[in-house]
DNA sequence: CATGAATGAGGTTTCATTCAT
DNA sequence: AATGAATGAAACCTCATTCAT
């Protein structure tokens, strides 16, 4: 579909760019179109931020609220299992990420129309909520780190995204490498231990 | 001095807007001058954006070098040092972590004169070099978690760097709130059991 | 084609107001096109400036190394060739003058780019030696006047285009009239008795 | 006086930018004064060009008036006559040339108030009245070419401020070189030569 | 008198969007 | 359906002019 090929070439341009960075015309060329044909398919320059947003909001919140619905009474395993559906979306759309970034650092929410505007942030915070939710469920284990269960939550998800753009950032001013997987699996490790270790070193 | 009454101004509105989202006009707005003035005192843009991150970007490089020379010999110490860093730069502006993104996302890097660039560049590499030797030097303490040590200093940065955004940004979506600094506490603790515990836990 | 379309709108524009006097938005309405649409064609307003520079320069250079060419052994003859090409110049384009006396005064080359500026300088010095070297081939019949060859053809090429600047500007500020052909023809005639009378009424 | 001294910096600023491309800060620097004191003596940026080129046109208007109230009876010392008034305008002011030429190329006017543009254009056509009436009184001696003494005049002024713009042009692109008073002396030989030669090498 | 920081209107340039082909 | 030339609003930046010191 036309739709889906304006928009991988735009992911990979709004990466690059920003919201206000990217121009229409470098999103056309990237897809191999002219810049009429993408106004065929999207209203406007906002709608296509848009569809990606929702594109990769949907996909992470309906994976999270799966995962809550299997009421996992491990909190070692749901915790793992978050950081299998962050990496799952990682690995669906490398790009999502620094949008969710984008969303974040509100770079590009001013100047989007009211109701996108409010559409994205009603996704954005049933992410937060769902994934505070599964952590606030009754553990099976014993936790040594006292601390809000979303404090937790908010541990997992910045690890994992601030890894995400510090390794891509590495490498874009360094030159090529991958090490994003095996420094995710050593942080990975590291959170877990931390989390459920004794508390001989204790602060 | 007015340049800095500027920096403040166009500080808040490049951490709002992004780099091409934010207006002069709207820098200047901010700052209570008009737009020609800000001309009087810098001579584009890019050069405001320059200035807002060569501050930073030295301020860390500055603590940083002063962390290595002290040549601590505890590895925990250390990290734990690194982190009130990071967190001394928050507290000294906590819009520095957003404009390293800017920077680490290249989202403005594009259109920037190649001298200007690359002196960021530079910075930044330092920074990163800089980090990682720290975490190199020999520990005093046994360490039981293998891995290269710039990845635990990867991690380390990324704990930080992402939760201050994650934070802020559940903040600009929800309204005020201040569980930053408790949430970064409860990740360095995190962060450091992990790295210490023994292995009855490891995946 | 669009940018002959520009450039002659750009060449009444500039002819009347100077470089920096001349607005894109007054050449666009002269074109009777829209700002924006200069931009498909041309880089900038200096770009503009350049093309037609260029196309007179060229021109004219075209035009006067033929002339060397032809190893005209009659001096008179080729100081008449030599008007001729600059009338031809006039009537392919009777603004140009007012460029050559615009890059002759320097008005705009301040602030062009470097190279634009270097390439205008090397072709405008390429004219000044071609009508030079003109000049100063042997010549068949006996000149009365003794002075470096050079100074007569800066002398020819004064009385010519003093008169188009002169022409033009008393037509602008008292009416259309059509005096500069016969002008022209009257200076032509003075200059080449002048040149070649005896010296009986010698200063 | 300060009039005086802001004058001289205006008129050295102008004749190297065009009335547009100077700037008031240039031509404040050149005096060593600060911006804000040139208005206290000048009422705006027009003002000031005002005042210089009235003093050129004054000055050459007068100096024509008195050669036409001498009543020569010779054409050809009139004309000799005339050629010294412009050239002492030249040596009264070697940028006067210059601004005669802006006035006439019009690079200037547009966006004058009506009534400093209609003063400078009475001025100008004064100037040229007066020229036309010397060279059109009745001569003594007998002229060989036929033609409107209006032409004859204007040939004249053309062949001096021409000759004046090239030799300062090429002066400029070449290098500091003084061939302006002898090529001058050379096209005035020139001149009176062709215009009272008996007509063996007519066209 | 003299200053020069501040202003803001106006210029150049970019780019999202439209529309005739 | 697809194009891409054309548009014009809005951005960055300059500079004539003013005014508090």
């Amino acid at each position: 579909m036309r739709r889906q090929q304006i928009l991988e070439a735009a992911k990979r341009i709004f990466a690059r760019c920003g919201f206000k960075g990217a121009t229409i015309e470098e999103i056309a060329g990237e897809a191999e179109l002219s810049t009429g044909t993408l106004y065929l398919y999207f209203k406007s320059k906002d709608e296509i931020y848009f569809s990606l947003n929702m594109k990769i909001l949907t996909f992470l919140n309906r994976k999270l609220k799966a995962l809550k619905a299997r009421n996992e009474p491990s909190l070692r395993t749901r915790i793992r299992e978050c950081l299998h559906v962050f990496l799952s979306m990682y690995h669906y759309d490398p790009f999502a990420v620094r949008f969710l970034f984008h969303i974040q650092t509100g770079d590009y929410l001013k100047g989007l129309s009211p109701e996108v505007r409010s559409e994205l942030i009603e996704l954005s915070q049933t992410a937060i909520r769902t994934i505070a939710a599964i952590i606030t469920m009754p553990a099976q284990e014993e936790i040594t780190i006292k601390g809000h269960p979303a404090a937790i939550a908010d541990s997992l998800w910045s690890v994992f995204s601030g890894l995400v753009i510090w390794e891509e950032s590495k490498a874009s001013l360094k030159g090529r490498n991958d090490y994003l997987d095996s420094t995710l699996d050593l942080a990975a490790e590291i959170f877990f231990r931390g989390l459920t270790s004794g508390d001989r070193n204790s602060t």
